[in-house]
DNA sequence: AGTGTTATTAATAGACTTATTAAACAACTC
DNA sequence: GAGTTGTTTAATAAGTCTATTAATAACACT
C-alpha cells in the first residue's frame, strides 16, 4: 500500500517491486513468498517481475545483499578517541541494538536464509571482508583494558557474541512475546526499552574484573 | 538412512514417517518439505504419508508439539535444597546449555515457525502454562538472594532473557560460524564447549553486585 | 504522424504440490 | 482357503508456482 504510491509513477516500478520484495521476503522468507504475490503488492502483472529481475532468486539475491551490508554496516561505528573504553562500548551496544530495532525483522530473515543455505557465497564473503577487522580492532582496545585491569579477561570474539547474542534475541523472540505476555504495541517498545539498558548493563557488569 | 533401519521393519511404519518429517522440518521448516519428499526419505509411497497424518500441517503440527514440549520441558530442572543460589544457578545454565546441543536445530526451528505464524495456538498455550511458573520460582530465589546483597538488583526476567539469548545464539549463528571462520566439526565443538563455560561467566559476573 | 524502443499485460507451458481414490497386496481369523 | 481387515501402491485431480512468449500499450524522436 504504502510501497505503492512511494514510487510507482515514473520511474520507480523497478525499484518498486525490489521494495515489495524486500519487505516480504523480510516477513516471510524466500520459500514463503511467491512472485505473484510481489506482483499483488505492487499492483502490477506478475510477468514483471520476470522481466526486470528475471528470477525469483536474483531478486531475492538482490534483496539479501543490501539487507546483509546494512547488518555488518552496523557495526562500522566512528570512534571518537576522547572517550573512554566504557563510554564507545556503550554507544557501540546501544547504536547496534537502534539498528536493530530499525529493522527488527533482520535478524530472523538473515540466520534464516542462511540455514535454507541459499546464496551462501555471498554470506561468506560478507562477513570474511568484516569480521576480521572488526574482532581485531575490538582485540586492540580489549588488551589494553585488560592489562590495565580495567576489565576482565576476555576475547574479542567472545565479548562480540556476547552482545549480539543479548541484542538480537529480543527482536527474535519478539511473536513469541507477544503472545506469551501479552503485551501490544506500547508495552512492547517499552520492554524493548528497558531491554536495551538491561543489555549495557549486563555486559559492563561481566566485564569487571 | 539411520531412521529407515530404526523403525521401519514391524510396528513401525507411522513413526517412521513422524522421524523423517521431525528431521527434515527441523532442518528446512514447514515451507521447506514436501510430503512427497518425507515418503522419500522413509522410503514408502508418498500417499502413505497423508494416509496416516491426513495432512501435512497435520504431521507438522505433531512434530512441532513434541518439539516444543522438549523446549520447554528443558527448563524444569531438579531443585536440590542443599546447594547455593549460585551452584544452582550454573547448572540451570549449563543444562539448558546441553539440551540445545543435544537440538541444536530446535531455537532456529521455533523461532522461524513462530515467524510463519503457523500454529500460533499451540505456542500460546505451552508457553503460557510454562512460562509464569518458572519465572515465579526464580523470582522467589532471587528475591533473596537480593535482599542479602548476594547479587545485584535484576528481575526473573531479564535473567532469564539473558541466559536463553546468551545459550541459543551459538546454535543459531553455528552456520554462519562454520564458514565465516571456517571451523570444522571438531574446532567447531570446541568453540561451543568454550561458549558454555563463557555464558555461565557472563551471567554470574553480571549478578555480582 | 510514423517508426522504433521500452514497458506492461494476458495467456500459457511445465514442473511440483497436496490430497484423494481405487485397486493391489499382506496378514490374520475362522 | 475364503473372507475380512488393515496397509501400501499407482494414478490422478486440482491447484499453485515460476518462467516464457506473444501481443498490446506507452513513450520518444524526427
Amino acid at each position: 500500500m504504502k510501497e505503492q504510491e512511494k514510487n510507482n509513477q515514473k520511474d520507480g516500478m523497478e525499484l518498486s517491486i525490489l521494495y515489495a520484495a524486500e519487505e516480504l521476503f523480510l516477513e516471510k522468507g524466500f520459500n514463503g513468498v511467491s512472485t505473484t504475490e510481489i506482483a499483488a503488492k505492487v499492483g502490477c502483472n506478475q510477468a514483471l517481475v520476470h522481466y526486470y529481475y528475471r528470477t525469483k532468486a536474483n531478486l531475492f539475491q538482490k534483496v539479501f545483499e543490501n539487507k546483509l551490508k546494512y547488518m555488518v554496516s552496523i557495526f562500522e561505528i566512528i570512534e571518537d578517541e576522547n572517550l573512554s573504553f566504557e563510554e564507545r562500548l556503550v554507544i557501540k551496544i546501544k547504536s547496534h541494538f537502534d539498528a536493530l530495532s530499525k529493522e527488527p525483522l533482520l535478524p530472523m530473515f538473515v540466520l534464516n536464509e542462511i540455514r535454507n543455505n541459499s546464496s551462501t557465497d555471498i554470506i561468506r564473503e560478507t562477513f570474511r571482508q568484516q569480521a576480521p577487522n572488526l574482532i581485531n580492532k575490538l582485540e586492540e582496545e580489549l588488551k589494553i583494558e585488560i592489562e590495565a585491569k580495567r576489565i576482565r579477561n576476555i576475547s574479542a570474539f567472545d565479548l562480540l557474541i556476547n552482545i549480539i547474542s543479548l541484542n538480537i534475541f529480543v527482536f527474535l523472540a519478539r511473536p513469541i512475546m507477544e503472545y506469551v505476555l501479552g503485551l501490544d504495541e506500547e508495552k512492547m517498545s517499552e520492554m524493548i526499552e528497558h531491554r536495551k539498558q538491561e543489555v549495557v548493563n549486563t555486559i559492563l557488569n561481566s566485564l569487571r574484573p
